[in-house]
RNA sequence: GCCGCGGUAGUAUAGCCUGGACUAGUAUGCGGGCCUGUCAAGCCCGUGACCCGGGUUCAAAUCCCGGCCGCGGCGCCA
């Protein structure tokens, strides 16, 4: 290895390494030239570190590397730490420079402060915007959103799984599917992995969760839609009610609060000025949407009529709601009405209009959909033809009712959505590494 | 899918409404120079742009039409 330590590893021992030869490899940020003296400011994915040199005190081939520095050049240097009136308090006099590489064209972009320029304009040359640090703490940050993610549902006992995502049904839930050639046939990019979560969960893996891609064919223009994301999903069995799944999604939630001052995550929230999630000690609260449509009214004046499904400004406002009333940055919206849940949901018995779902709005913004799912053969077949759709075209799925299946339930969580709530983000596109959005397919 | 707004150097912008002194301004980057403690270093010099096509006009960055691209609102959703 070239490299042995990250720069924020340097500057976090940097009692100890004061005095002592260290290697810092990473890109050039900045160079200060003030002609015998010249100031190189070193960044890797942890942090930035200063290096000088000095006519007369540096070796002449160092002082001859570095003239051919540029802006985004790859080095690594050798040097001893010392005490200096840096920001970091310690900066590499450079005893050996070595250039790995030096961009062949101008930047077409600067990095630091590249979230100045459009993002379309960042998007195209993302590999350059990655490397502000701004940019790179959010996907820190969105590593992190999934690793508690992983660690909060092994720790309840759920078993990861890994679900196809090229599969041949077409749609489900409602969202459009890209159709791919596949030998000789057509099939989909999968829109969600919810028939496999529940096939999991039938096999008796009973607890399981999934981080994957999920692929939506829908023209949105919005700063809050891709057509490519990352789906948190999860589905157990064993549940007497949706209220069983609520209960680890919040668990999920309340997780990710606490543990909000872990390092990677509260430097990203430092770094976007956020604050953290709120959720009262009292829990989620959890509103009927029945409920939620009478206080769009009296409190809002927001009419949305009986049985239709809350829009985005309805979800706005019950965010708003949430937090001056509970102090609540989340609440759930529970029993949808059938007609806007898919057939898959499971209806309350005693009234079917009604279902046994929720949503979750995290600051005004839909990131989860859950619920129970109708685990019982008959009614799931007649679930299907009340919607208006052909049994046939889920067969294979239906078979896997037929020889025991659980009462079971489970949701699918929008990381980026996660991720910009969080941060307060703009755009949801900044939680992507590479958006796919209705134009853009490259880079 | 419907609707709205926009496209000026590598990047980000001013100018457009009210056509002509625009030789298209500014910042930053980039190239060169000066400078031994800078830290968004500073100072000096230089470089570089009106999306494409058509139209109106004596005259178009500016007005009109079409195309392409970008951004956003709604819808749908995570």
């Amino acid at each position: 290895m070239l490299k042995d330590k990250f720069i924020s590893e340097i500057l976090a021992r940097r009692g100890e390494l004061v005095g002592k030869k260290v290697r810092v490899c990473g890109w050039v940020h900045r160079v200060r030239d003030l002609g015998r003296i010249k100031f190189l400011v070193v960044r890797d994915r942890t942090g930035t570190i200063q290096a000088v040199l000095k006519k007369g005190e540096t070796p002449d081939k160092a002082m001859a590397a570095a003239e051919d520095l540029r802006l985004e050049s790859v080095v690594c240097v050798d040097g001893v730490l010392r005490e200096a009136p840096t920001k970091e308090g310690v900066e590499v006099k450079v005893e050996s420079l070595r250039v790995l590489n030096t961009p062949v064209e101008p930047l077409p972009l600067e990095v630091e402060g590249s979230e100045k320029a459009l993002l379309a304009t960042r998007l195209r040359y993302r590999w350059i915007d990655l490397r502000n640090p701004r940019v790179t703490a959010i996907f820190i940050f969105k590593a992190w959103v999934a690793k508690v993610f992983r660690d909060y549902y092994e720790s309840q006992g759920f078993i990861e799984i890994f679900t196809p995502k090229i599969v041949a049904a077409g749609t489900e839930s409602g969202a459009e599917v890209f159709p791919v050639l596949y030998f000789d046939k057509t099939v989909y990019l999968a829109q969600s992995p919810q028939f496999y979560k529940q096939f999991a969960v039938i096999g008796g893996l009973e607890r399981v969760f999934e981080i994957g891609p999920v692929f939506r064919a829908e023209p949105h223009h919005t700063t809050r839609h891709l057509n490519e994301y990352h789906s948190l999903d999860i589905e157990l069995g064993f549940i007497e009610s949706h209220e069983d799944v609520m209960n680890y999604v919040e668990g999920f939630m309340v997780s990710l609060a606490k543990r909000i001052d872990e390092e990677p995550a509260r430097r990203a929230l430092e770094t976007f000025n956020a604050e953290p999630p709120r959720i009262p000690a009292s829990g989620i609260p959890r509103i009927k949407i029945r409920e939620a449509y009478e206080i769009l009214r009296e409190v809002y004046g927001k009419e949305i009529p009986e049985g239709e499904d809350l829009d985005s400004e309805a979800e706005k406002l019950m965010g708003k709601y949430a937090r001056e009333n509970y102090d609540s940055d989340f609440v759930f919206i529970v029993e949808y009405p059938w007609k806007v849940r898919p057939f898959y949901t499971m209806r309350k018995d005693e009234e079917p209009q009604w279902t046994r779902s929720f949503d979750l709005l995290y600051r005004g913004l839909e990131v989860v959909t859950g619920g129970q799912r109708e685990h019982r053969y008959n009614k799931l077949l007649e679930n299907i033809k009340d919607k208006g759709l052909n049994p046939e075209d889920f067969e294979f799925y239906l078979d896997f009712f037929k020889h025991g299946a659980p009462p079971h339930g489970g949701a699918g969580m929008g990381l980026e959505r996660i991720v910009m709530q969080t941060l307060g983000l703009g755009n949801i596109r900044e939680a992507r590494l590479l958006p796919r959005d209705t134009e853009r397919v490259t880079p």
